[in-house]
DNA sequence: GAACGTATTCTCGTATACGAGTATCCGTCA
DNA sequence: TGACGGATACTCGTATACGAGAATACGTTC
């Protein structure tokens, strides 16, 4: 028996059609192109994919446990609605849970991760397309937490980084609160780097509590957004 | 159009097999009857039950998505492993994300909520089945919490809840705790009659950590729990 | 005796097919 | 004219079937 040898490189696994195709309709419906309600039936998608409904319905299962899409027993899938008191209630839970993850690591955030991560910030102002940004976004707010300790809660800060994605995507098709919002990114490493971590936290909590007032404006002016549990037919079907 | 006339019960769906099956296998894994680690193959499980492989897919798939077992492409599912750190971050998860829901639902919780969650308490004490002790510890806990104005919040603690009932039911097969552990929730309940939330809250949170305690000293002492990662094939498969 | 290469078996992923339930449309009646 | 009832079309849930990949066991070679 050898000694085990560490080899970092992680191996993809064969990725099958269903997670293919999940990944291409989680795209659709986190830019809006599928709009929020709209109905997904199985065999439009498997026609339009080239596949089977098998591996579509595999996808769809996919996306529900993540929340993208809602599906309802012999009635169908449809993608998730946008609700207001959705934004409010998940950027609570962001304050909540990324505070202290940030409170967790910052012990840990030494010169060279804090580097890395405003590579990431860097890479942000370079890059025009939404959603490539908002990746590199959570990248950034992922990279300050990494090092928590507790792999559980940076899974679950990543489930909550979705919905906030696919808001801002669908209602700040401007770019305007990108320089902002880079100014409380920077703001944040700074007092990590001073080693003041409390007010690093505060900061964060800023940034977010500003990010979810200005997704809530966003979402009063539009249409798109309706009451919870109102999955509001765009009917918009079979595109 | 008629009024909107609000009807409180709730139809339940036409519920497919997938469902039924996946809440059979969640029971099945929960209390260890499907040992961590061991393989759920399709087909046996289509045997099993009689039905075809295509609801087994689903079921597997949603339990998945809860974090009961973990699917491999082309490899098959497996029941989740049981693991100490997993104990140490859901508990750590949990203390956070319940204390803050408390402390949004302490200004609502009035005497008569207070009520429902004792008989909760009540029918606990009168609950020799460790499954029904489990899910009316959980409905105290969430009866605590409910009108935290929060529903994400809500879910995402009810989501925690499951790996605690699992390992408790797997690892404290003896119901000694559970004495120690009522009159903490009593505790909890009488400092929120009085009105203080801060004392409830840090009873609440002493309450999780004692708990969390517990199950980390009986994991140690466990042969079936295994560090992170290894799903370690107790390879008492096909059973 | 140990390690490598090959063949077999097993399991999963995907495709196709059928039955059941739901939604929709149209005709009828008050 | 509006509402009810029935027939039609549509979509999903489930069953069966096939091909591909992985794991295992065996035989071979050094």
């Amino acid at each position: 028996m050898n000694a085990p040898i560490s080899i970092d490189g992680d191996i993809e696994r064969p990725a099958t059609v269903a997670e293919s195709v999940a990944a291409v309709l989680r795209e659709a419906i986190a830019d809006g192109r599928c709009p929020p309600g709209s109905a997904l039936r199985q065999d439009d998608l498997a026609r339009r994919f080239g596949f089977s409904r098998m591996p579509i319905r595999d996808a769809l299962r996919l996306l529900e446990s993540e929340g993208m899409v809602a599906i309802h027993p012999t009635r169908g899938a449809f993608a998730a609605g946008l609700d207001v008191d959705e934004i409010r209630e998940v950027y609570a839970i962001r304050v909540l849970l990324e505070s202290e993850a940030l409170r967790l690591a910052a012990p840990h955030l030494t010169a060279a991760r804090l580097d890395a991560a405003e590579r990431l910030l860097e890479a942000m102002e370079a890059e025009p397309r939404v959603g490539e940004w908002g990746r590199l976004n959570r990248d950034f707010h992922l990279a300050l937490i990494a090092s928590c300790g507790n792999g559980r809660l940076i899974d679950l800060i990543e489930r909550q980084h979705r919905p906030c994605d696919r808001y801002a995507r669908i209602l700040l098709a401007d770019l305007d609160h990108q320089s902002t919002s880079q100014a409380e990114h920077r703001a944040v490493v700074a007092a990590l780097r001073a080693g003041d971590t409390e007010t690093a936290v505060a900061l964060l909590r800023r940034h977010l509590e500003i990010g979810a007032a200005m997704l809530i404006d966003a979402a009063r002016a539009s249409p798109m957004v309706g009451p919870r549990g109102s999955t509001h037919r765009t009917d918009e079907d079979r595109r």
